[in-house]
RNA sequence: GCGCCAGUAGCUCAGUCGGAUAGAGCAACGGCCUUCUAAGCCGUGUGUCAGGGGUUCGAAUCCCUUCUGGCGCGCCA
């Protein structure tokens, strides 16, 4: 543990101690919460503790802090003054040691400062974009890749084993979709009026691959049965789109673990698999010649067809068979999956499936995001594939970088409805966040490079002004920030730290010299400054926003 | 009709699993570079926390209800 979760449960097993000498309070196993009083005056931290428990203990709540403080006594390491405030808050006014030792051991741990390790092992897997590999990636998986990735990120910061996947779509119902309409758009370069497919795939992409095919093989097509045609032209494309996104995801920053097709899923045991166990355990009847999941039993509105009436699995369980895989084949103690939210209606059935299957849910946990608007000169812009909108990922990095799309994309909490706007992001100015923050860095690399220093050591007492401790208190929240990010599957919260720190540490340099008469005083902010940077690289790196050493 | 997500300053959003006088950024105005990067810093104010009711020492936060917006409710994926 490090920073504040260290001196949390510090000050929480103090309070305990105390709470606990109290009689009648022996028995009561108190749980404790720490908090950041909003006004300086209300001291460092505070715990409600007395509020809590009065009732237990039949006191009033002002009464029972001042025991509890008199059992705190005075004499601990950290602590400069404890006090009964309000309606019997408990208030600790720390002095700066504990920060001036967190500060050694950031500099002494460099970049792996924050890397907590669990007490036991746990693996997560956390599955992101998983995009149909019948065409280009759009703007929402460029949303669920910074998302998802970020995230897998603070997982193994947080100390879990985490593998990065991607769910490729390759089978069913849509990729039969996309070979049919390749099929059409080859016939029609040769037979103008050859007839297209009903509800076909439109898009300009799949012209592109039919005539990229024809440029390779000519009419080698043309006069083989319909079947071969879609097939050969399907396992075409298909390898053309699944490449471009590997290519695309990778210029994005995103490099994946694993890339898990459906289709193996299919060629496997795992579907028949999966329907034996949840028609073992109850969970499945036939009706009208298809099989069904009795998702009524488990909470659900309505069964589902698993089996549909021509013997073909639905999508719907060759997720269960996939999930299943995730949990109990491959055993990962966690499955994290960024979804868009217009599958909301997907993530009960999910679970209960998982259920019906034998699995806790609660190992199962989605991410919804909602949907991303796009925004240039104050409207919205429509998301239609007409040409000079933006409205694949390679466009968007384009146009915008890869930097200020993963920084936009987790500045805000997955839940939240996003407009992002193109003017904002690419405007290299105080009103793009991410060039802020990127500034900052180019900042601290800067002094440091221009600073020398002899070998005497620092001495972190020096460092007592408004703005240093602040950026100390801020250095040292780290890893809580990283604690909270996992526990509320939100890396945004990363994001505002970053914007955070960059601010308090701009506000020292505006503060405080690091350069100075002083040898000691200088080779002291310069080991602070150091430690800020390893800080803030390490929180760009979870985000996969890049760290300028100059700007 | 049923379900999920959201509604906080003019705009975009935070709000530490119920805490003390609800906070940032942007936008507006004023100040700060002969010294380590002015893409920066400092200062000035703004709220019916969508409305109503409830729970308790205490509610933006939890419960009920109404309103508004987004999205779902296929033998599609």
């Amino acid at each position: 543990m490090y920073g504040r979760q260290k001196i949390t449960e510090y000050l929480s097993s103090i309070i305990k101690s105390a709470f606990e000498n109290i009689s009648g309070a022996d028995n009561i196993s108190p749980s404790i919460q720490i908090e950041t009083p909003k006004e300086e005056r209300n001291g460092d931290f505070s715990t409600n503790i007395a509020m809590k428990y009065s009732k237990a203990l039949a006191m009033n709540p002002r009464q029972l802090a001042d025991l509890i403080v008199e059992n705190i006594g005075n004499d601990h390491k950290y602590i400069s003054k404890v006090q009964v405030a309000g309606a019997g808050f408990i208030n600790f006014y720390m002095n700066n040691d504990w920060l001036y030792d967190e500060l050694d051991i950031i500099l002494s741990e460099k970049y792996a400062y924050g890397q907590n390790k669990l007490a036991e092992s746990k693996r997560i897997n956390v599955e992101y974009v998983s995009a149909n590999p019948t065409g280009p990636l759009h703007i929402g998986n460029a949303r669920g890749g910074a998302v998802g990735d970020a995230l897998a990120n603070i997982y193994k910061w947080a100390g879990w084993e985490c593998e990065k996947e991607f769910y490729l779509n390759d089978a069913g119902n849509q990729i039969k979709k996309f070979a049919q309409s390749l099929s059409a758009r080859y016939m029609q370069l040769y037979q103008e009026d050859y007839p297209f497919p009903e509800d076909g795939y439109r898009g300009e992409d799949i012209i592109l691959i039919a005539e990229n095919y024809k440029e390779l093989f000519a009419d080698k097509l043309l006069n083989v049965p319909d079947s071969v045609r879609e097939a050969e032209l399907a396992d075409f494309g298909l390898k053309i789109n699944i490449d471009n996104m590997k290519k695309v995801l990778d210029q994005y920053g995103v490099a994946y673990d694993t890339w898990f097709k459906e289709s193996d899923l299919h060629n496997s045991s795992a579907i028949d698999d999966i329907v034996t166990i949840l028609t073992e355990n109850g969970a499945t009847y036939e009706k009208d010649g298809a099989l069904w999941f009795k998702a009524t039993d488990y909470d659900c509105e309505k069964d589902e067809v698993l089996i549909r009436q021509n013997g073909v699995p639905t999508y719907y369980l060759a997720d269960i068979a996939y999930h299943f895989n995730k949990l109990s084949v491959r055993n990962f103690d966690l499955a994290v999956d960024v979804w868009g939210a217009d599958h909301h209606g997907h993530v009960h059935r999910m679970k209960m499936a998982l259920k019906a299957a034998g699995i806790d849910p609660e190992r199962l946990h989605i991410v919804l995001m909602q949907l991303v608007r796009l925004v240039k000169n104050d409207e919205a812009v429509r998301m239609s594939k007409r040409k000079g909108e933006i409205v694949t990922l390679d466009e968007l990095i384009e146009d915008v970088g890869v930097d200020a799309a993963r920084f936009v994309f987790n500045s805000y909490a997955p839940s939240t409805h996003m407009d992002f706007d193109l003017d904002l992001a690419i405007k290299q100015s105080s009103e793009n966040p991410v060039f802020y923050v990127q500034y900052a860095y180019a900042r601290m690399c800067s002094i440091l490079e221009a600073v020398e220093i002899t070998d005497i050591l620092p001495d972190f007492v020096l460092l007592n002004s408004k703005q240093e401790i602040a950026l100390l208190k801020r250095m040292a929240d780290f890893s809580t920030q990283i604690e909270l990010s996992a526990k509320e599957f939100d890396p945004s919260r990363m994001t505002k730290y970053a914007y955070d720190l960059a601010s308090d540490f701009h506000s020292f340099y505006n503060a405080c010299r690091v350069k100075s008469e002083d040898e000691v005083l200088t080779v002291t902010r310069y080991r602070l400054l150091e430690g800020c940077r390893y800080i803030l690289k390490n929180t760009l790196d979870i985000l996969g926003v890049s760290a300028p050493q100059k700007m």
